[in-house]
RNA sequence: GGUACCAUAGCUCAGUUGGUAGAGCAACGGAUUGAAAAUCCGUGUGUCCCAGGUUCGAAUCCCGGUGGUACCA
């Protein structure tokens, strides 16, 4: 793919917002006024069967507007970064050729990085990690520290060396190649046949606060504890370590009751949200849109108008050049 | 009404023989190269319930109040 090649290059729009800001809504609305599809980016709503948990698009949603990567994979796979990157770009790559345009619907911020600046090609191998892993408690993470020092002493000046994952991940990479972890660091993004444009719903802290419990109970209205159910025996899998049903998996089990897990849901999707707006604030690119609960409406469509127009200014002109990550 | 125990951070509670306080959770800030709704890091300005007393010095000891809990009436 020739960065200086694309004839016409279209436009991915990207939004960002914490949990409960109204991103589909938004997303849904932008996919409409363009006349595009949307690309889901969320690590969880890949999943099939956790639809109410993991507050995916609703029927109504998904007939508005197609949705992409959503609601697709078995909960026993394991999905990935790197996975995303492989399955969205040449989507999104599609979009923008055929309709000048996609959108790519935010929840998780590794994604989009994998996305629109692409990660470096790392080996992975799950076995190798899953010995790690083991040693990680067996050993102890300072031992496993040690044997990175040796392998990657750069990386290891660098690396948060509390993180068990970042540790055993470098490792992981270190041994299944043979090579240094941090040898892998390009820093280049890569070329991407599209310009981005990016905007971010930026609700009030405590109107956040209010819709994601007002939420949390309505996905408990809509028969969460009986999906939960459901996906019991699958509790250990990765894809159902993810706030709200290990809450309810606990009371399931016996070791909360109904109110306790419901609010200790509540004050963990606070804090993912949180998490989610530490990361989307780096990105300077991002148009921010305010949207207080009197004026969301309002909000939402100054969004709309403020993409249409850059999108407009954007379609056609030459792509810049890559830059560094 | 009597007796005993309790009152310390937003919450649950530690606080050794008197030297003006610290854990967990919450909250807030941050990191993020194939687990990312994951994982990890950092941040404590508090009338130590109130008033008096003893003491060089009181969250700590004494007295009185207030509130709570338990038991006895």
């Amino acid at each position: 793919m020739g960065v200086t090649e694309v004839a016409n290059p279209g436009v991915v729009v990207s939004v960002v917002g914490p949990t409960a800001s109204g991103k589909t809504e938004l997303a849904v609305a932008l996919a409409q006024r363009l006349g595009t599809e949307i690309v889901n980016a969320d690590a969880r709503q890949v999943y099939r069967g956790m639809a109410i948990g993991t507050a995916q698009p609703t029927a109504a949603e998904r007939a508005a507007a197609p949705h992409h990567l959503v609601d697709f994979l078995d909960p026993t796979e394991l999905y990935s970064a790197g996975a995303f990157e492989e399955d969205a770009v040449p989507l999104l790559t599609r979009l923008c050729a055929e309709r000048g345009s996609a959108i790519l619907a935010v929840g998780s911020g590794m994604y989009v990085k994998a996305a629109l600046e692409g990660l470096d090609p790392l080996p992975a191998d799950l076995d190798l990690r899953r010995i790690l892993n083991r040693e990680v408690t067996e050993l102890g993470l300072p031992a496993l520290v040690a044997r990175l020092e040796k392998l990657d002493p750069d990386h290891v000046a660098v690396l948060d060396t509390s993180n068990p994952q970042r540790v055993v991940r470098a490792l992981e990479v270190c041994l299944a190649s043979g090579r240094p972890f941090s040898s892998f660091h390009s820093g280049d993004q890569k070329a991407r046949p599209w310009h981005v444009v990016s905007v971010g719903l930026n609700p009030d802290r405590e109107e956040l606060r209010e819709r994601i419990a007002r939420r949390t109970h309505a996905m408990m209205e809509a028969g969460w504890l009986e999906e939960t159910r459901q996906l019991l025996p699958l509790r250990h899998e990765n894809a159902l370590n993810t706030v709200g049903y290990k809450e309810l998996f606990q009371h399931v089990e016996g070791t909360l009751t109904l109110d306790e897990a419901v609010r200790l849901v509540i004050t963990h999707t606070r804090q993912f949200a949180k998490r989610q707006m530490t990361w989307f604030r780096k990105d300077s690119s991002t148009t921010w849109f305010d949207c207080p609960a009197n004026s969301r409406d309002d909000a939402l469509h100054r969004a709309v108008e403020h993409v249409q127009r850059e999108v407009l200014k954007l379609q056609g002109t030459p792509l810049p050049q890559p830059g560094r990550r």
